[in-house]
Formats: C-alpha cells, sequence, structure tokens
DNA sequence: GATGAATGAGAGTTCATTCAT
DNA sequence: TATGAATGAACTCTCATTCAT
C-alpha cells in the first residue's frame, strides 16, 4: 500500500478511528505550525493518544509528517481523477476543477494548508521525499484535454501545449491556495474587494472566463 | 524609514557593510529553514558577529524576521515600479515582468524563498504584521494598465478588469516561485521537461503568450 | 491539597522520596543564592533529576519558588500551632516559641533562610503571590493569649493588645532570624559577645525575661 | 576615606551631583531588584552615564553594590550618632529611635530596602565584606544608656543590659523594615488593622510603652 | 501494545564586562 | 576620560525521543 512507506506495521493494525484521529491531528498541527513549529507531543494530546503509542506507529516526526503528506496526495489525486472523468471538455475540466479547489479547501483545510506549506518547504530533508509524490495526474490531465481540444477544433490549434497546461495549473493552484493563508485570503481582497473576494461563484465564472478567453480559437468568434 | 519599525535604533547606527551582512545572514537561514527552524545563533555566526550583537540590533527573533521581510518588500516594490515606468502597455508589461521575476528569483534567491515561504505562513503573530506588507502595487498598476488597454482597443472590452489582473498575477507569482523550491522546480520539469523547462527565455514567451491570447480583442483575427 | 497550587500534576503523582528532594534542593538554593541567583539547572542537579524532570513538575522558575514557600509556610504554621496548643498562658507561649524558633532554624536551615529572604522581598510578581500566604496565626494566638492573659490578671491590665502582640512577634522573628543570615549572626555577637550568643538557652530566658518584664502587672511586685 | 575601599579613583574625582545620581541609581535598582535581579546597565542608563563610565568608577557590580552599602551606612550612622546625641535617657532614645526609623524610611526609601536586603543576604561573598560594616554604634549607645539609667534608678537593675538592649534594637528595626517591604508593610496591617496602621505617631507611642514597660523598676508604681 | 514520566541537547535571550574610538 | 557597541558564557525553557512499567 502506498501508506505504509512512512509508517510502522503497528499503525495498520489499529482501528480506522485511531488511524483518523492521528492522522487529523497531525494535519492540523503541520498545517497551523509548519513542520519544524509542531509539536509532537500536542499531536498525540490532540490525538488522544500517548506520546508512546505515537511513536509506536510512526518512528519519527519526519515520518508523521511524510505518512500525512501521503495520505493527503492519495486524497487529492482521488478527487483530481473524479474531476476529470466527470468532465466532457477542457472548458468543463476547467470550471470543475475551480469548484474542486474550493470544496478541498473548505473540507480539507488543514490539508490545504499543509499543501501550500509543502509548496514552499525549503529545500532539505523533507523535501527530497516530498518531491516524489508531486503527482501527474493534472498535468497529464491537462496535456490530454488540450490535444483533445484541438483535434476538436474547440481551442486554439496553435497553443503550446505544455506551456498552457502549466499556466492552467497555475491558476488552479493560486485559486485552491486563496483559501489556505492569511496572505492569499488578503490578497483576494486587495485584488477583488472583500465583497467580491466573497462570492465564490461568480469569483469560478470569472477565473474560467480568463481561461476560455485564452483558449478559444480567434475565428470562434467570427 | 521604513526599515526601522523592527530594527533597533544601533543597527540604523552600524555600517551599510554590516547591515547587508547581517540581512543576507538572516534572510539565507530563514528562507532555508523556515522561521521557526532557523537557528539565530547560526545566524549571528554566518553574518560573522556575535550573539549578543545580533541581540542589540534586533530584540527578538521575531523582529529580525519582520526586518528581513520588510526589508525584501521594500526592493520588491523599487522593481514593481521600475518595470511598470518601462512598460508601454499591457502587454510589454507582462513580459518584462516575467523578466523581472526571472532576474529577482536569479539575484535574491534567499528572498525569493523566503517571500514564498511568507505566502504559505499559518496564520499566526507573524501572519499579522507581515500581510500589512502585501503591496498593493501590482494590483493597481495591472488594473490601471487593463483599462487603458480597454480604452485604447488593445484588449478585449468586456473583460472583467479585478478578475483579469488577480489571474494575471497569479500567473506572475507562480513563474517567480517557479524557481523557489523544489516542489515548484520539478513541477516545472514535470510540465515542460526538463530541457524546456532551462530555457527561460522560450518559457516567458510562451507563458506572456497565454496572457495575451486571453486579453486580445476576438476582432484582432479578424 | 495547598501544596497543588504551583505544582503540575505530575509533581502530585511522583514518590514522596522525589517531592522532598526537589522541594530540598529547590529550598537550598534559593536559601543561598536568592530567587534571582538562584539556577534551575543546579536544582535538577542537586535533587538528582534531569531539567526536563523539573519542567514537568513545576512550569517555571517562579511556581517552583512558590511551591517551595507554600511548603515552608504550612510546615511553619503546623509548628505554631502546636507550640499554641502546648501553653497554658502567654509566658509558656512566649518560651516555648522562642525554643522552636531555634529548633526551627536548626532543622530547616534552609527554609528558615527563605523565610527571611522572603521578607526582604522587593515588591513584584513574587511578592503579590508571597504576601498572601502571611499566616495570620501568630497574631490571632498571641492577642488571644494577652486578652485571656488581662483576664486572668496576669498581664497587665492597659496594655494594647495589637502593638504588644506585635511586639511580641517582632521579637520572636527577629530571634528566628538570627540563625538566618551571615549579618544577623554576627550582630547577635556583637550585642552579646562570642560566649553568650552560642548559649542558645541562657539567651531565649534573657528575651523571655524581658517580655515578662513588659507584661507583669506592677502590682505584682508590691 | 570611607568611601574609598570599592570605587575607583576616577570617582572621586568626579562632581559630587554625578557621584549622587550613580550612587541614588544603583540604590534604586539593587533595592527594586535584589543584588542578582538588578542590571547594571540599567544602573547606568537610569544614572545618566554611560555603562564605560560605570566601569571607570567602578571594577565590577560588586563594588558597585558594596560602595552603595557603604554610603548608606555612613547615612545611617551619622543619623543614628545624632539621635543619641539628642537624648537625655533612654526613654527618649526610644521615642527618637523610633522616629528617625520612620524618618530615614520615609527620605531614603531606597536604601531602607536595601537594608532590609542586606540582612536577608544569604552567606557568600558579598556578605563577608558587609558584614564588617554593621554599625557598632546602637549597642553601644543603648548598652551606655541601660548602665546610666541603672545608675539613675530609672531602669529595673537587675535587667540583662546586653540581652535588652538586643530586644529593644530588635523592636527598632522591626519598626524601621516594616516600611520597607511587601510583606512587612501587609504584616503590620494584619496586627494593627490598616488604620491603626496608618498611625504612625500612635503606633511608636504604642511601642514606647511596650518598650517603657519593659524597663520600669517595678517599684516605680508604688 | 500502550503509557507517560524522564531525558538532555539545544533554542532564544540576558547581562557583566571589555575595548576600539 | 567617556562612550556604547560588542562579546559570549550562562540562564530559562522546549521538545523529539526513550524506556520502565
Amino acid at each position: 500500500m502506498n501508506e505504509s512507506r512512512f509508517e510502522k506495521a503497528t499503525f495498520a493494525k489499529t482501528t480506522q478511528d485511531r488511524r483518523r484521529q492521528v492522522l487529523d491531528a497531525a494535519a492540523s498541527q503541520f498545517a497551523a505550525k509548519g513542520y519544524s513549529g509542531a509539536n509532537i507531543n500536542d499531536v498525540a494530546r490532540q490525538a488522544g493518544i500517548s506520546i508512546g503509542a505515537m511513536y509506536s506507529y510512526f518512528s519519527s516526526k519526519q515520518d508523521l509528517f511524510l505518512a500525512v503528506v501521503d495520505n493527503a496526495t492519495v486524497l487529492m489525486e482521488e478527487i483530481l481523477r473524479d474531476v476529470a472523468e466527470c468532465s466532457a471538455d477542457v472548458y468543463e475540466y476547467v470550471a470543475r476543477m475551480l469548484g474542486a479547489a474550493r470544496e478541498f479547501a473548505g473540507a480539507h483545510a488543514a490539508l490545504n494548508q499543509l499543501y501550500l506549506g509543502l509548496t514552499a518547504q525549503p529545500p532539505g530533508e523533507l523535501t527530497v521525499d516530498v518531491s516524489e509524490q508531486i503527482e501527474a495526474v493534472t498535468p497529464d490531465i491537462l496535456s490530454g484535454l488540450l490535444e483533445r481540444g484541438k483535434a476538436e477544433g474547440i481551442v486554439r490549434g496553435d497553443l503550446d501545449v505544455p506551456v498552457y497546461a502549466l499556466c492552467i495549473d497555475n491558476i488552479f493552484m493560486m485559486y485552491q491556495f486563496a483559501f489556505a493563508s492569511q496572505y492569499h485570503r488578503q490578497r483576494l481582497a486587495v485584488y477583488l474587494g472583500v465583497d467580491r473576494a466573497a462570492d465564490a461563484d461568480a469569483l469560478e465564472r470569472g477565473i474560467a472566463a480568463f481561461v476560455e478567453a485564452a483558449l478559444r480559437p480567434a475565428a470562434s468568434g467570427a
């Protein structure tokens, strides 16, 4: 199994409930205080288990962190694949992805913050392991949809697929991060004003319109 | 002066050289290990001063951090204003901003990492002070250029200025961050392949093309 | 329990032996060096425990100090009550109190020094808490015995009870402190000479005689 | 000169004003925070001189402290001698000494606190030097007055002069300390109530009455 | 396997003292 | 001689990790 790279055998044997409590507590602490700032003893307390148990599940703070990240990655990949499956073309995909980003940020705030933190992680021991987990699923999907769009004539035929995929994903990430940190939240307010920043539906439509404008063949307007 | 909010009087009196050494050392340590992970004693050692001197310059780790951030903010704002001044229209601005982002990332790698870290900072004491420093200069400039572009007919007349400005700035930020962390670097390679990721000029032209496609009036193609 | 105001739960769970070691070590260090001068690491070392354990028992140096004081207060109050119970009248009480002061000073030298130090503590955070613990037991007992003595005609009928009680207690305190500091010890030698200062029994009889002289009704001599 | 034992030659050469500023600042800091708790840099700042100057006047914190104490001792001895000279007999002396104690406590609060602190100083380097300064003037005066009182028949002929002198001085000291610390102030309030504790004249008369009662010959009532 | 008291290296910070200017 | 920036040992307190029960 994917998760077992960082956990000890004992963790697999405990109840699903306990596993959830531990991973949730860890996610919330790491998200709230960062890797260095988080306190393993606090995590254990919040999870309702002893620090001894904690160390029987994970052999170090680092492994606990990596397990949490691993877990989050799995969850995100599921969502990403779901969105892809439901989307008929790249335009629908863009709209759905923005919605999914918002939903994920709402339902898994800690994981979302954690994810943002990960992308900012300075190079070091943690990063080495973490970057291996960068999902290649979105690149593949986006590239695929763009290529198909070209074939179907619904996107500009001359666009640079990899670069466009990157730019679109950048917009996804930034939208998802908009809910993750004080900085991003405030930035949103600066750009849109407090009221518009609060109207997620309209915002998503606006962002989707930006992307569409970049993709639509010029002739389509004629 | 802007910088003196977080430093003690003694720091202002020191030589410019020493100021640089301290701020550089602090930036590099905070960038490399994050706020919690960084060690004031290491900073002092790297700056070639005693820990006592460090505390005669800044009254706490937090103040040192904020001074570094403040410093970086000032520097970035200068660059942002320079770029704006040299740019005739929004298209030139986009191109120049991408170049400036790359240059900044190259010349001030530590500050760039630090900046990325800031945007990921979990809410807390630090963030309160830090978010006040979010520069509103780019929003103003971008909005202005888009409005002017509308008036001049070089950008689509129906575009939603705040949202477009946000999207464009998102693309700037993500490009700048592409050089800041292992995660972003690797992500770039995943999207573009190692070779294309290394050709910054071409990449910037590609990104600029994406933005232009989103902005150009449909009629322009007719 | 009284003692638990300043200690953490962990301390209550430890063995009585360990509790004693910690409190004794702390008392001796605080007594020897004062609050500011004492070193928590030295206390831990002297108590034979790690500094980590120390901080799992008390959450700060201040709390450790207050716990020691609290402890000493409880002990002293016990002794004070015992002496009161055994004393038929104020004259016996005076004699017994002097003896008890000497015994306490001998058996609990550190606590005695600590007590002296407390009375000299400059106003501040420590004093706020500490002064609440000033035992009101001696004032009550002394006043009661003087009133009863008046009723029984064994003390002068016109004496001012509160002031006399204060003066007598002053004499008790100064006698107890005579063993607590270099200053007081030397002062005793200056007044009495080294030989007489060493003969505690005779000294106590002398002091008791002074107090009796102040209390006895004038008519008793006729 | 007496004062020059602990100061360096430079201190003698500065103006009287500067000398006062330094000694006053030191007295107030040592009184407020104790020897260990006081900060030499703060003393210098409060005295309006540089830390460098401070160390050109005194070669260590300890020497500064001892100089302050020395200074206070000289001042107190003057007062003690004045009181003695003005007093016709032991009864007048007692009354005047109580008044002098109160005045000193009012006029030199810091020195009074410092004095109390000194008497509580745990044995150590400081005490060694300090105790040499214990004035033998009160013992001599009190003993002399008691002897003369015996000869003149105004005090009991059988009283033990050294012990009585000690007891009376104890009462002086405790009265003086009543103004010096939170502990002693509160203790006074416990014995006398807040109102009576505030009426110093009446309190002094009451204390004097206690001492007189201990001294007056029994026959004097016949 | 679970517990949580215990450990101790290491962190941020202070302050007596020095010394170049 | 006066200044005050600089020094660095020492202090209080934290926390990842261990291990006896």
